[in-house]
DNA sequence: GACCAGGTAGCAA
DNA sequence: TTGCTACATGGT
């Protein structure tokens, strides 16, 4: 039995960690008991990470919307979640009023605002976001999380914790030594030559962090699998660029039927449209009209 | 079966 | 540059 640690973490604001996790931001996190994406009470999710060469096991529960829960066996823990979910660097109620007053007169912000309270941009570890995204060319939401934890579970290192091993996100050196076919039988199709191919490039060269949005997309579109719209997920979501829209097919639909001033002639188009519009923060808007439109019936 | 999912690489014009 | 098309897989 290894030694744990657990704390507690009062939120600035409120914070709704199931629906975050789920918001096809991040696959890094799984449920205790249960699946993944059934809505339960009680959830405990848990995450696996490398911090500082440390394997790190983090679970977390929430029992109000401003209060968390953790364990781990690790005291970092804390600082991590805080870093995740951006406790403190954020101000989200003033960021949602921010983009309540850009919003046009029939737009839908307002209303997804109040449908998902709690909703926030989370801020992941680069390589796991990275091949996570390179994952999610064409593929459902659900079916991303379950490649990636097929990806841990297969070729993650093992450690243990209290009563049982757990896997970290395999290294670039691991997946990039990899067989294609080794990874079409994890069901990751086509994608597999990308994964692998683009673990060698992250191997061998680290990109360069310190620069403009434009340079560090440019950077981003080198790895196989890369393009515009991936390659702003990773900004968003591993980067914490909160100002860049990544526009996907849902982002393509709802913004021709709420926002058709903003369409533009292509997707790369739409997306600096809406940068534009939104500003700052257009990456949680982009959120929350994902979230919406996702949600419809 | 056809269509679709957090699209991209490769190729032609 | 822009505009095709093939691509793996599973759910509806």
């Amino acid at each position: 039995m290894t030694e744990y640690y657990t704390g507690e973490i009062e939120l600035d604001s409120p914070i709704d960690i199931p629906s975050t996790l789920k918001s096809g931001q991040t696959f890094l996190w799984n449920k205790l008991n249960g699946e993944f994406f059934e809505d339960e009470e009680d959830e405990v999710f848990y995450t696996n990470r490398l911090v500082d060469d440390d394997k790190v096991h983090i679970r977390i529960f929430q029992d109000s919307k401003n209060h968390i829960m953790w364990e781990s066996n690790n005291q970092i823990a804390e600082d991590k979640i805080k870093s995740i979910f951006q406790v403190g660097e954020l101000d989200y109620p003033s960021i949602n009023n921010k983009l309540i007053n850009l919003d046009s007169k029939d737009g839908i912000i307002k209303n997804s605002i109040k449908d998902n309270q709690g909703l926030r941009i989370v801020n992941e570890p680069l390589f796991p976001t990275l091949i996570s995204f390179i994952c999610s060319t064409q593929m459902r939401v659900e079916r991303i999380h379950k490649m990636v934890w097929s990806l841990m579970q297969e070729y993650g290192e093992e450690f243990d914790y209290k009563d049982g091993t757990q896997n970290i996100f395999p290294s670039p050196q691991e997946l990039a030594n990899l067989k294609e076919n080794e990874l079409k039988e994890l069901k990751l199709g086509y994608r597999s030559r990308y994964v692998i191919e683009t673990s060698q490039m992250f191997s061998d060269e680290q990109i360069e962090t310190d620069v403009s949005n434009e340079q560090l997309r440019t950077q981003l579109n080198n790895y196989m699998g890369v393009g515009t719209k991936v390659a702003d997920c990773v900004m968003l979501y591993g980067f914490n660029k909160i100002d860049v829209v990544p526009v996907d097919t849902w982002i393509d639909t709802v913004v021709k039927e709420y926002y058709p001033s903003l369409e533009g002639d292509s997707r790369e188009d739409m997306a600096r449209n809406l940068e534009g519009h939104f500003g700052d923060y257009a990456g949680v808007a982009q959120l929350y009209l994902f979230h919406y439109i996702r949600t419809q019936d």
